[in-house]
DNA sequence: AATGAATGAGGCTTCATTCAT
DNA sequence: GATGAATGAAGCCTCATTCAT
């Protein structure tokens, strides 16, 4: 990958997310990024063709995120590290963020792909810790993880930390 | 209002929920709404000011929904209703719900005005309840709100009765 | 049809005819015709439909003029009608026939519909007239017309008529 | 010549004689042929010189075609080669003809050149054989080899060999 | 109030051409 | 000689908006 391959792809990143992917005209990826418009196409096709790419680098950031929950053993850490998550967003990562929640909200490009997977580990960690619904509980529980990525994405990027001691509480954390 | 000024409203509504405000193009709206392209302009303005009177009678809408809640004097019962609001959207509110959801996350549209007084009696309700951080609860619960609105609106419009179920449990209910 | 849509066509035939259907920008034809661009789309969706509505008066104005000689009764004055149709095209048609030859050339675009008729009244004179192989005099007139038309089309409008005595004469004329 | 330079020029003249020069991209070229994008320019400067190119080659074919016609001795077999011309296109020989004609009714790229020593013989050969209007006799074949082409050269590469049959005998063959 | 033809700015995309390697 | 990333002008097309009727 070319060095202003990068700088399209990250351009359009920033964006994307911010403006919103049909609200942002390809020449303003291209003048962000430094770049002649033309180069967008040589290398992504299209606008879509961008978009997609773009998506699969959000995917796979974020399936590295997730990994570091799912491959913790002990459940009750299992919960712990997946109510802190939307809390400890960093700089970096908040655009890859919120281009993924933004994308749900535009027509038809849900991706749950990386979603299936943490379900059944969190399926399996509620089971071993005794709920008594653990598949409602996963339900709730990503719901909150929603929930607090959506607010703490378009409000107050630093968060409140009481509000994770709280929930915490709820889990008996 | 004449009736055609109405078609229009209603169109856009349903078309900018869906397919997303830039992504919409005005003849479309005007296509679905049976009415010529420019009478729009001549009730409207501009397209913004289409997207204005949309969201004003969302806001209305919401209000009224919320209004409900906030009406109720039991603290017990505002939780549960405000619990129970995203899992009882109507298939008539369901366009107005998805396209106030839509529009936080499109670039400075976020429109907070409804949920300042909601804030205030659930702090309120938490507090005659005697939550150590009402608050933080407060947060918390309006979270809960968001991630229960996205999921539902996204994928499953039935919802999963179970969750709220598990989720009331939380609050003692 | 409205005047400018008229005045698209019309500079779209003149253009395609001369400069060619690929080497011609829309945004010439729409100077050419006193337009705007946006006005090509909005008439004829794309480039292609505007081609399609121009080929679509040429077949007309095609099928008028061949319908004169396939009309006539006497085999003879079929004969001669199409021997002298290359050497009396208009000013006013140059135009038409120009462009239906030069789409001939171009990729996929031969259009042979107008033919198929006038080659049942050929075969049909020439078998009057006692010809041994109608068939093939019938293909054989129709290569004249088109190598006349070529000829004429491309340098001596005037033509020379001299050539159109030389050939009735082969024809017992 | 290198043989990648060959290989340009040999992919232009499909590509040009089959989808036309304005609608060919000098990238299908290159890629057509297997080489960079770039090397073309190297080799032709633009892309009118390739078009320059590989009109060169098609001039020094039919140079080559027509001497085998000119450098006949006996009038009589002048014309006859004259007429089975068209109908002996071989497949080799195809794409440089349908280049040749496809040409022109581009913009001002007709070649006359060859055609012009051509006319003189054949004023020779009617002349000698005391045709009335030699001039007009030699127009009116160069007709008929325009039509024919255009005809064995858009529908039927194979011919219908009556036809051949039927003009022999309007000459006398 | 309502229509729909018309505009023009701007969007996405293609493509001939250049240039560093 | 050869590559392929990069450019920028121009091409096709869309769309918000205007205006005569």
């Amino acid at each position: 990958m070319t060095e202003k391959k990068e700088r399209i792809l990250h351009s359009a990143l920033r964006l994307f997310a911010t403006q919103g992917f049909a609200a942002t005209a390809t020449s303003k990826v291209a003048k962000e990024a430094g770049v002649s418009e033309g180069l967008i196409f040589r290398h992504f096709v299209n606008k879509e063709g961008l978009l997609t790419a773009v998506m699969e680098q959000c995917s796979e950031e974020l399936r590295s995120v997730l990994a570091e929950v799912m491959l913790t053993e002990d459940p009750t850490e299992v919960i712990r590290k997946l109510l802190e998550l939307p809390f400890s967003i960093s700089r970096s990562q908040y655009e890859m963020w919120r281009l993924s929640y933004a994308l749900k909200w535009q027509a038809n490009r849900y991706d749950q792909s990386s979603q299936e997977a943490l379900k059944e580990v969190l399926i399996g960690a509620f089971s071993k810790l005794g709920y008594d619904y653990p598949e409602a509980e996963t339900e709730l529980i990503l719901m909150y993880l929603d929930g607090a990525a959506t607010s703490l994405l378009l409000h107050e990027p630093d968060g409140k930390p009481e509000i994770l001691n709280v929930v915490k509480r709820k889990y008996g954390l």
